[in-house]
DNA sequence: TTCCGACAGTGGGGTCGCAAT
DNA sequence: ATTGCGACCCCACTATCGGAA
């Protein structure tokens, strides 16, 4: 029996903030928002690894058919994805992720896909060394393209329509990898990924100190939209800004002082419990992801100031 | 010499598990 | 029983440094 490499860390995207100009030399890939997971395939048994390369198996017993579907030594790469309104919905995943041993009950309430994007060793050969067109064939050849096991579709170049699909069936963005490049683990590049970014109007209604390189400055903005005449709470965003910005806030900041919690309704406590309130008088703008369920903002940062907006005016772009 | 890639360190939302209260 | 915290997942980003270009 060939031996399988160990551990082999998945290689991750660079962010770009848009499409290369020599897009014609990558492939296209849609981008899956899931948990990522490197496959071990061997005996008849399956291993799944995550991207700190925890045992991940055990909360997927679903996925042990992808062992009997591939009856041949193999490392695969690919993403965990739970479905929601028929794309991947991290928000749902997140319902399973953390389960060591989820039961029945579980499993058919928020069944887990299999979405692969690369082979990194079959039988006895590393693949490795080939580039990624050789990688991406040899993947599309296995036939392992039947739930809950899936083997998305990639374009050579077309970056430009690949990434207006995925903006039209409101996915993450698109991954490019350049057509020859090999597999570099645990490397970041030249794999690239260019997001579907959004961007949204906030009150600055508080702000949260900071902690060690940041101590004595501000940690995070409390941030807030208005909604039906009502200050609601949106998260808080703690990355974008120089240091230079963060001084400049914490001047601002500092004349619109204020002791009572301006959200209604209230502020979580977590956050309450820390945060230094001000009138909410400040605009600003950041770029995030997407909102979650309740109505936060996920992965935001920091873009600037809008003074030329009033505070009154920040409404929540796109409810949906 | 300049620039790029990797790392460390800050910050975010969310869930689960466990210890302290 | 409730609360707080760390460990995981998903991240964005700034600042720094050493080696590649």
């Amino acid at each position: 029996m060939a031996e399988l490499p160990r551990l082999v860390r998945p290689m991750t995207p660079l962010p770009r903030r848009s499409l290369p100009p020599d897009e014609d030399e990558y492939g296209w890939e849609l981008k899956w928002d899931g948990v990522r997971a490197v496959a071990y395939v061997q005996g008849g048994g399956l291993r799944l690894t995550s991207r700190n390369d925890k045992d991940m198996t055990r909360s997927y017993p679903e996925l042990a058919v992808l062992a009997r579907m591939l009856p041949r030594p193999a490392v695969l790469d690919g993403e965990i994805v739970a479905l929601r309104d028929g794309r991947p919905s991290f928000a749902t995943l997140q319902n399973r992720m953390h389960v060591q041993r989820p039961g029945e009950r579980l499993m058919r309430a928020v069944p887990v896909q299999y979405y692969l994007f690369d082979l990194l060793h079959l039988d006895e050969e590393s693949l490795l060394p080939r580039p990624y067109t050789e990688r991406r064939d040899l993947l599309d050849g296995l036939g392992l393209d039947r739930e809950p096991v899936r083997v998305p579709p990639w374009w050579r170049g077309e970056g430009e329509s690949v990434f207006a699909v995925g903006l039209a069936q409101g996915l993450e963005g698109v991954v490019g990898k350049p057509l020859r490049s090999r597999y570099y683990p645990g490397r970041r590049g030249p794999w690239i990924k260019v997001k579907n970014v959004r961007h949204q109007e906030v009150v600055v209604a508080g702000w949260l100190p900071g902690a060690g390189r940041r101590a004595d400055m501000i940690g995070s903005l409390a941030l807030g939209v208005h909604d039906e005449g009502r200050l609601r709470y949106a998260g808080n965003v703690g990355t974008g800004f120089s240091e230079t910005d963060l001084r400049d806030l914490a001047a601002r900041l500092a004349p619109l002082a204020r002791d009572a919690d301006p959200f209604d309704p209230p502020a979580p406590r977590e956050v309450a419990r820390r945060a230094h309130w001000v009138e909410p008088e400040l605009v600003g703008e950041v770029a995030f992801g997407e909102w979650t369920l309740d109505g936060i903002l996920r992965h935001p940062s920091w873009r600037g100031l809008r003074p030329d907006k009033k505070p009154e005016e920040v409404r929540r772009e796109d409810p949906a």
